[in-house]
DNA sequence: ATAAACTTGACCGCGTTAGTCGGGCATCCT
DNA sequence: AGGATGCCCGACTAACGCGGTCAAGTTTAT
């Protein structure tokens, strides 16, 4: 996955879409107005969504998205998974481990990156979009870190 | 921290020069040929690396690049935050979620970004330059979901 | 029928990344 | 002294991906 703003543009446009959705459908026009993002953009980006079955559409007056499963059913990496096509880590060609091997220490960091990414994947994954609309995600590790200056950690852009 | 390339190229050249440091300095150009990694880009990247400390450069004939710590007491994160400058994640102006909280939920995700960086940081800043030279580092959350086809998580490229 | 709203796809500008080039400077060896 | 070796540094560039726009559609409710 790639942390990259087309993801949290996706994220933030979900937890949006799981705010003011009482179960009438929200045109994707009042979203883009809210979290100001480009209506045109925010259209590709649920073209993907919506073909990965995170929400539905609802077509003509009224219409709008709405979403296919309850918000605590949704887990973050789903949205980011959806707009953001993974690309593999390392740039060795058969995939999982075996082309590096053959040459000893050439990618040592293989599994390195691998492992990163599960880490990451985990955290994601961990979390539902309920959490995110209820302020519950702010917590195990952030203190401990939140005094350094600047932990240096951005996750996009 | 960017998760790119360069910061990956990074911790790849660091491990070589972990592995291949008897003392003695160990010179770019080796490093670049077992790498793969083009020279200049190389002496670009170890600039900032040695300007951060993590090295000290020995100029001349017979010299090159030591380990200015032991292995085990460099963490990756250093290496990454040395090469790869940080940006913010979130495109609050005031940083620190002031000028999101005005706003209701306009910036709900805020602390989400900001909670998974902590969680990368976290990781990448629990192990060693020694931990990856000696393969210590796939354990904990990468057999729960090695079988998933695809995680879809890439660190990077 | 008409308008609201989604759908699609082509297109584009900008910034970053990866990488090059060329010219230094320090040090060792002969 | 004078190369040879290897670090040092800054300017430059090509390519790519991202964020974003535009212009036509198509479907559906009223």
């Amino acid at each position: 996955m790639k942390l990259s703003t087309k993801g949290r543009y996706a994220v933030m446009a979900m937890v949006d879409l799981a705010f003011h959705c009482r179960g009438k459908p929200v045109a994707l026009a009042d979203v883009a107005e809210r979290q100001e993002i480009s209506l045109s953009y925010l259209e590709q980006l649920f073209g993907k969504i919506r073909r990965s079955g995170l929400v539905k559409s609802v077509r003509g007056p009224g219409g709008g998205y709405l979403l296919s499963r309850d918000t605590k059913d949704l887990r973050i990496s789903d949205i980011i998974l959806a707009v953001d096509e993974p690309i593999k880590a390392t740039r060795c060609k058969t995939g999982s481990a075996a082309g590096c091997r053959g040459d000893k220490n050439r990618c040592l960091t293989h599994d390195l990156w691998e492992e990163l990414g599960n880490q990451i994947y985990l955290y994601l994954s961990s979390i539902s979009l309920a959490d995110v609309c209820e302020n519950r995600v702010l917590g195990t590790s952030g203190q401990l870190y939140r005094r350094e200056q600047d932990t240096g950690v951005a996750a996009a852009e």
